[in-house]
DNA sequence: TTTCGCGCAATGTGATCACAATTGGGGCGG
DNA sequence: CCGCCCCAATTGTGATCACATTGCGCGAAA
């Protein structure tokens, strides 16, 4: 047997259902505020409600999903303002600080395949494809993140992008792809390749600072537009 | 209809059965590093297994719980030096925060019932009752946290408690109850009744660092005892 | 007495059914 | 033509069963 690293065996149906809620709901395929129903998503995707219910359980506690109180009906949460501020602060306590905590630790593979994704996102942008941008600007910042080790953190990040995903899309559907500079994303390669701590932070932190903005200009002029939800 | 404020009409079981576990996690009855199965716990809940595979996977979520990659089978999660580490610097950045933010939000109702909490505390570690000084403890501190209104900061605070749960049944269990001191509480009652921010922003932050430090050191007295877990 | 191997028990996962609550719409009455 | 009510469809929740996999313990052999 030929395994060197341990490969997942068969991945579990509800991991896969939650790969798809999730991309769904990062990619903007659900929309805010719509709800959704375990025997319809099971039904679209072809299983039964069970493991729908475990991937759904799962993103409520994440808090990429929310159930009203009163009906216990699940819906995507909406997007407001001040969901937008507190996620925007929390991310720039801990991704920065994730970056930092990465760099020691960063090798010439890192480096490689940060450059490749830094790579696969201009390429997305060059020709527009929205999907396939936030796909490779997720994978640039998780390669950083998961190189620091620190899984308590990483979880917190995880949980956050999950819940910016949907803001991210408003952005994009209001101004498109123009406008993204990725220059700090090359700041960041180049501190990484230094294994230089705080040049890491500052550079995800600026980054960070870059696309946040942009979304709470994108949320600001939403609510200015439709008040109510 | 005398329902000034909504009640849950009927809790359903498998929040019952989520807030069971988590108390029995915070509380230390299932010990770091031991397994548990759905089917004995819902065998000693005296429910079916299905309640307590939805609390479950919501634990499980919220890093309360981890599953054995290779078993799928659940185990409280073990304490590392790592993980409090950073549980403690992730602390550190969102509660005083969330008591910064619940200053000017401060209230008369608010300030009794902190006080009646910190007489609550006062009287546990008088008579050294664990249990009730931790739940007091727990409460005292998401009284100011819900009056944020910050539902997404929050919830993070929520999930670092009920990480952090099982280090403090350590240091109790190590140094009993003695040696924990509630100024720093009294300061947060003042600096909220001011509606003083910034007061409450330090006072917060000092009553952490004193609970994560003796956390810190009683985890590495275990960590040299016993290295390995 | 020690060690190896087999078989049973227990585990997580998924499917299906039952049930109460809620929703939404269509038909009836005004 | 409008509004209300009632019924049917849909929802989340819980229970039970089936199944493949894993772990443990008992017993046999050396």
């Amino acid at each position: 047997m030929s395994r060197v690293t341990k490969d997942a065996p068969t991945p579990a149906m509800h991991d896969l259902v939650y790969a798809a809620l999730r991309d769904a709901l990062i990619t903007g395929r659900i929309p805010p505020g719509r709800g959704v129903s375990l025997r319809s998503l099971a039904a679209e995707l072809g299983v039964s409600p069970m493991p729908v219910r475990d991937a759904v359980r799962r993103l409520v506690a994440e808090r990429a999903l929310t159930i009203n109180p009163d009906n216990k009906r699940l819906l995507a949460p909406s997007l407001t303002a001040g969901r937008l501020e507190q996620l925007t602060q929390a991310r720039g306590w801990i991704e920065p600080e994730l970056a930092a905590r990465a760099a020691p630790l960063a090798d010439a593979g890192l480096i490689r395949a940060l450059e490749a994704a830094d790579a696969d996102i201009d390429a997305a942008l060059a020709v527009g494809d929205v999907d396939r941008y936030m796909s490779a600007n997720h994978a640039f910042h998780f390669l950083i993140y998961r190189r620091s080790g620190a899984e308590v953190l990483l979880s917190l990040a995880d949980s956050l992008w999950l819940q910016i995903g949907p803001f991210m899309r408003v952005v994009f559907g209001r101004m498109g792809t123009t406008g993204l500079d990725v220059d700090h994303h090359a700041q960041a390669i180049a501190a990484l390749a230094a294994r230089d701590s705080a040049a890491a932070y500052g550079a995800i932190a600026a980054d960070l600072a870059i696309g946040m903005e942009a979304m709470r200009a994108a949320v600001e002029q939403t609510d200015r537009e439709r008040p109510n939800d």
